[in-house]
DNA sequence: AGATTGATGTGCT
DNA sequence: GCACATCAATCTA
């Protein structure tokens, strides 16, 4: 869940992937930590905001606590609340491809990196909420890495249509 | 200092 | 399916 200008951007999650620093090949912590990634060394609960591919904003959130660098990929979000602003943001109608995607979703949302290292248990912009469930969920590898494709850290409900790609074979 | 490469998305072939 | 946009951190010399 987002806030933005007193209105109300919400969704329920249905795409993450995990990264461990320390033994995750893929991850940006993995050789040490870096000013890019030093957030992720920090507590957990905290929002990890960073550019990537010269274009794209992706959104994760740290785990673990404090010097462990392990950290949550946001991929995917299902738009409930917001839908017709996240859309303008977006500038497509299609409201399956709104946030499918680790860049999509925060353009969507409005995430820039005024938003890395937010604190998102007392934050009141950017917070997650319980009690949302969207349906089963599956496990796959993960999308997008050239490294550590072993790892099975790829977490997407099942048959949603609002995922980032297409449901993977396994 | 210069080259390379990404936790991507879109659009064209 | 493949090329391309686009930039900053990281790696190499």
């Amino acid at each position: 869940m987002r806030i933005v200008d007193r209105t109300r951007l919400s969704g329920v999650v249905v795409e993450t992937e995990a990264y461990r620093g320390n033994r995750d090949p893929a991850s940006h912590a993995y050789r040490g930590e870096t000013k890019r990634n030093e957030v992720m060394f920090g507590p957990a609960g905290v929002a990890y905001v960073y550019f990537t591919m010269g274009v794209h904003h992706c959104l994760n959130v740290t785990t673990e606590g404090e010097g462990s660098a392990a950290a949550v990929l946001i991929r995917a979000v299902q738009p409930i609340e917001g839908k017709e602003r996240m859309k303008a943001n977006r500038g497509i109608t299609e409201l399956t491809r709104v946030a499918s995607g680790p860049g999509n979703l925060t353009k969507a949302f409005g995430i820039g990196e005024e938003l890395n290292g937010e604190d998102m248990v007392s934050s009141g912009r950017l917070f997650f909420e319980a009690g949302r469930k969207a349906g089963e969920v599956e496990a796959s590898s993960r999308v997008g890495v050239s490294a550590g494709k072993s790892f099975r850290w790829r977490f997407y409900v099942k048959g949603s249509p609002f995922v980032s790609k297409g449901r993977p074979s396994l």
